[in-house]
DNA sequence: CGGAATCCGTATTGATACTG
DNA sequence: CAGTATCAATACGGATTCCG
């Protein structure tokens, strides 16, 4: 048996249907995303923010790519948009359930990453260092 | 407390230092991709495989991005790379421990996916709606 | 002033043909 | 079979512009 079979097995999800597979596998596409991850951790540590701080804490985003990933996240009902209308214009992004849910399905990643990001690096200089033998001497 | 400080606390996560969490995201944004998200699946379900056979496995990817996610994804010591010198040529990909923890990482995402994709939709034709509505009365 | 849409140069991605 | 090379399409990011 297959892991994959095997957890379905204990978690009790519906065998596979390949229509449900290839939408599951357009929802993957499109959360496993750097810049929806990191909204999501951002979102899920200070519970609401607006724009502009969004845009600080999520370094290295465009204003663009913002925007965009946002209304994305909207449409797929990760987060709601409130708009105040008072001057100057207020707008806050908050996790809904859905994206709370996904945002504690990310969390085993980020941990995953801030627990062996040392062994990735390692992997990185040893790579490195068998593609320059390799280069010298193959 | 912000449930991240909360989440170190409980797992022992040592404090947060900019550098590394500058590393960690960069380690996020690579291995947060569709593709590598696919492959690490396939490989967790099926152990061992060639080129040809992830190929077909992932359906939709490029034999480009097959051949860069894969080196990538052997660069940062996720999956193993055997070359078998025969002919016609062979080559198999297998996960490491390390690829083996990020898939179990990942599980977490898939589930997430599979259980709630229905309400992702349902977000989805509700967003159109919405749109349409406020297209034609706004 | 805060937030979103547009234009345009650049980087990534994809389809195809070709090689060992 | 397992890639590489090449060129077209697309996505991205920055500056600018527009809106309330």
């Amino acid at each position: 048996m297959t892991d994959d079979a095997l957890r379905r097995e204990l978690l009790d999800i519906p065998p596979t249907d390949p229509a449900v597979d290839r939408l599951v596998e357009e929802i993957i596409g499109r959360v496993a995303d750097k810049w929806t991850m990191l909204l999501i951790e951002i979102l899920t540590e200070r519970g609401c923010c607006r724009f502009g701080e969004l845009s600080r804490a999520c370094e290295g985003i465009s204003q663009k790519m913002l925007t965009q990933t946002l209304r994305a996240m909207e449409r797929d009902g990760l987060v709601t948009r409130t708009v105040y209308p008072v001057v100057p214009p207020k707008v806050e992004y908050r996790l809904t359930d859905l994206g709370l849910g996904l945002s504690k399905a990310f969390c085993g990643v980020w941990i995953w990453a801030e627990e062996n990001f040392r062994r990735i690096e390692q992997a990185r200089s040893d790579y490195a260092e068998r593609k320059a033998a390799e280069g010298g001497a193959g």
